[in-house]
DNA sequence: CTACACCCTCTAGTGGCTATAGGGTCAAGC
DNA sequence: GCTTGACCCTATAGCCACTAGAGGGTGTAG
């Protein structure tokens, strides 16, 4: 199949897949005579693992960890799960972060009479001196 | 006040001030003759304004939107309130996805049996045809 | 024969910094 | 007087994960 057609069948844009195979994320495809990529099936499913994994917020480079992974059914399981772990308490971190961001934004608003900005309690709450 | 004395006062770092200073968002200050930027109280409350509105999220683009709102104290608050808003529903989604993204991890790590790859259930769930 | 969809490579842009290279300035200590 | 070290300057490139564009070639249907 060519690049357009592997493009629709995993939803990844034709420039991301050249992109991902310059990353040697997609291992290169052998060329037609026109120079044009030809994908087989092994491609299919390789791209649609880096996008799930993209898709659950792996960055490439856990992806490509992952990925090697895969390739060697044998290897015990743990360095899966670390990397998993890893990426779980990143989330959390971040979801702790936001939660937080938002708590303080919607006091703000709350707080808000909406009448002029020299009266506006987000902007006093973003100027120094008022800790 | 020189540049790492302001860096300092403010916890951004020196290089950052400059970028801030090329993107516009801190004017150019005055220039002392050995060409050293020499900065003025304005400049270190703008700069904590800054650092404030970075703390809770806001992107360069609404600070800078902030930061003219802030300068024209006669303007009404509804500006203001309007870009706080969009900046929450942003949180918002960014947390409900974060929150899906977790639980699916969380999901393959309990039923992962610490074996070895090929039967691991978090290369399963990655891998197509596994819906 | 021409219009159009598709393919190619190469380069530069996004956001928000951060880091490096390659210099200049200034006060203190020997 | 001279070195050491902390500070300052500009200009450029790098980070991530793409995305967009320029400028061209290919293949098929009408």
């Amino acid at each position: 199949m060519r690049i357009g057609e592997l493009a629709r069948a995993t939803g990844i844009k034709v420039e991301t897949i050249r992109f991902y195979e310059a990353e040697a994320l997609l291992p290169a495809p052998e060329r037609d005579a026109n120079n044009y990529r030809r994908y087989e099936k092994g491609h299919l499913e390789r791209l649609s693992f880096i996008r799930r994994s993209r898709e659950v917020g792996f960055t490439l480079d856990q992806v490509r960890a992952l990925l090697r992974l895969a390739d060697a059914p044998d290897a015990p399981c743990t360095e899966v799960d670390a990397i998993t772990t890893a990426h779980v308490a990143e989330i959390d971190r971040k979801l702790t972060d936001l939660a937080a961001l938002r708590g303080e934004l919607v006091q703000r608003l709350e707080s808000c009479d909406g009448t002029t900005v020299a009266r506006c309690r987000i902007i006093e709450a973003l100027s120094p001196g008022d800790p």
